[in-house]
DNA sequence: CCCTTGGGTTCGGATTCCGAACCTTAGCTG
DNA sequence: CAGCTAAGGTTCGGAATCCGAACCCAAGGG
């Protein structure tokens, strides 16, 4: 497995990396997926200073992932929902519980649990071939450069 | 989905998040996946100031993810390589290019195609039922807390 | 014995982050 | 209707990070 060189702009995997790892956003998308929507739910579950939370959902905005959206409770409020783009990186956010149930769980397990609404079953996150549907890991995949690295 | 409020020290995404949600982590981490090993290699390909690689190459050092081993090639060297726990973040890595396809792709398409190694089969990254192996959205996920929440 | 290369460390200046205080709009209270 | 409060931000100044560039050092090679 030799060393590939991929221009960042072009890869797949550089843009949502630099888009999420971002401080706190990751943290931000953990709370969305569980179901806080307003400001000030944020702030204080996540305890962010509130100017860079401005900032950072206003970009999550920008992205397309969160949609801001006023609504009315006793008076007019605001909502930050996830998108279908949004709510398509529940995979990612998934393989990584399943990833820090397995090396970074605390003593006492994981401080909740998720299970299939319908059978109760465990939530299970796999990377597997469309073809024969074994599973991979990183070697069993061979990785083919599509354009020409740029040195 | 009423909003869950987890104590952040106890959750088993945002202690990953907060790691992997540093700057350059993530990048870092698909360059190792792609082979690269050493100093320079990292420094060059992803274009990161110096100072910052070594730290960051560091944390994940003392993490437990990369391993940093002497070999001789014509000279003494290192490299840093992926230990198990690190190769076992494969699937989030997957899952961050199934979406980037997806959602961020540039016009010309991903940079690099992915196939096992064995079939030549396309690479899936699936969120499934252990119980009826139905595949899960967020929306057919149950969160229970296990703890109470301190608020 | 001097040059190059890999793998860093050490600066100063530029960004970003943070906490605290402030602003604005509405409803609610007396 | 004057004043209070809550949500949702903005706007500071100081602290922590990041960056580029320069420097350091050990091991070969010529």
């Amino acid at each position: 497995m030799a060393h590939v060189k991929v221009a960042d702009e072009l890869c797949t995997v550089s843009l949502p990396a630099a888009l999420l790892g971002e401080r706190w956003t990751l943290l931000l998308l953990r709370q969305a997926f569980l179901g806080t929507r307003r400001f000030e739910d944020f702030q204080t579950s996540m305890d962010i200073s509130r100017s860079v939370l401005t900032e950072r959902l206003g970009t999550l905005v920008e992205e397309g992932i969160l949609r801001r959206e006023a609504y009315k409770d006793v008076r007019t409020r605001y909502e930050y929902r996830l998108t279908e783009k949004g709510l398509d990186l529940y995979p990612v956010l998934m393989a990584l519980r399943k990833w820090g149930d397995r090396w970074m769980s605390p003593a006492e397990g994981p401080s909740f649990d998720l299970h299939h609404r319908t059978c109760g079953g465990d939530v299970g996150v796999h990377v597997a071939c469309e073809g024969c549907g074994a599973e991979l890991t990183a070697r069993d995949v061979r990785v083919t450069p599509l354009r020409d690295s740029p040195a």
